[in-house]
DNA sequence: TGCATTTCTGCACCACATGCAATTCGTGCG
DNA sequence: CGCACGAATTGCATGTGGTGCAGAAATGCA
């Protein structure tokens, strides 16, 4: 039952996200103003403001949805499984921000969270909140085997990890494929998270 | 040789940070305008913006003072011991954003870095570009044991793990006294590296 | 078609932030 | 001591992000 008004809605939302990634491209992130997205999306400039709180979200459309997803594909794994292969797979269904390294939106996203002191501001925040939603969901998967200040301390640490060995390699890997940069991506945490799952070589 | 010039910089800046920390207190932050603290130090609105660039750096006067120090007692002990313990060392004496739990200009950071969005991406962002400085840092303090991407990682596992047990600490730990919070939270942290350091238990 | 409700829009408004030119103020020199 | 140079301060204009509000338009429903 999907009404007339739905649909238009979700156009309208799907035309703003699309002009600010075209203008972002073409002309800049700055000098893209909000007036200018709504107008090429054929909407009033205060229209653009209620589908989208801020200029920052105009970035970032989906992003709620994957942590949601993340956090229910950890709860469902709950206790058949060891907590940091859960863990593995639930963040790689919720590669945000920073860790997002594929398609087209997600090198510029990439690209402005480095230039624009704003855009960096509002990814590390979402990914900030993924964290936390993610160390509660891990507590309430393993409460015996894990309190919410070592939940946290270990989401944190994965994250942190993750991040990080993102950035490095989206910085030196100019040329990859979209296979290679996972695999190097994959690699890095990996082994950055070795101590948690193996024995020291 | 401090001219009078530098003198009355100093004191005019030290006059802006105690006019905004007095008056987010009495107002809340989001009230309080950039006008008004300007006028409460006595000085023109464009001024306070030649001295802090944003609204946000008001809240964080000194924090570029101490990631330097972190790295630099980072790279004093370079060779001559191990790099977790330096590594210890290192953060204890750079306590950021979240980390930073000690005096009451801390609680008042604390607490609108949780509640403002605008600040919690500020602070958000120089946790991260510290963490960068200290993963390079790390890199090169030991250049064999660490690739930048490997140094990276593990600072950024080592950060988010003390951000979030801080976060957690910070959260349920309403009465305690200065030591006893720096205790827990050296507790959480050192639990969640202990992979890193000794046997798994 | 006609009514109720949601959505869009224009308008006024405020605060953050920046550039520019005039002015004031500290500093060093003759 | 006074003067001239450079740095800091200031007011003013401007642009943009973001919000509240009231009326107009579009949509769902009978």
């Amino acid at each position: 039952m999907t009404g007339l008004r739905e649909q238009k809605r979700e156009r309208t939302r799907r035309q703003l996200v699309d002009a600010a990634d075209r203008l972002f491209r073409e002309r800049g992130y700055a000098e893209t103003t909000v007036a200018d997205i709504a107008a090429a999306a054929g909407v009033s400039t205060r229209t653009a403001f209620t589908y989208f709180a801020t200029k920052d979200d105009l970035l970032f459309p989906d992003a709620d949805e994957r942590v949601r997803l993340a956090v229910d594909a950890l709860e469902q794994r709950a206790g058949d499984d060891e907590p940091i292969p859960a863990l593995l797979r639930a963040l790689q269904g919720a590669d945000i921000a920073v860790t997002d390294l594929i398609g087209d939106r997600a090198a510029l996203r990439v690209a402005l969270v480095e230039r624009e002191p704003s855009v960096r501001g509002h990814a590390l925040r979402r990914l900030a909140d993924a964290q936390t939603a993610i160390g509660d969901a891990l507590h309430r998967a393993y409460p015996d085997r894990y309190s919410p200040v070592q939940a946290a301390a270990l989401v944190g640490a994965f994250v942190g990890a993750a991040s990080a060995a993102a950035a490095a390699v989206a910085r030196e890997a100019e040329g990859m494929t979209e296979a290679q940069r996972h695999a190097a991506l994959t690699a890095a945490v990996g082994d950055a998270l070795a101590p948690w799952t193996t024995e020291r070589t």
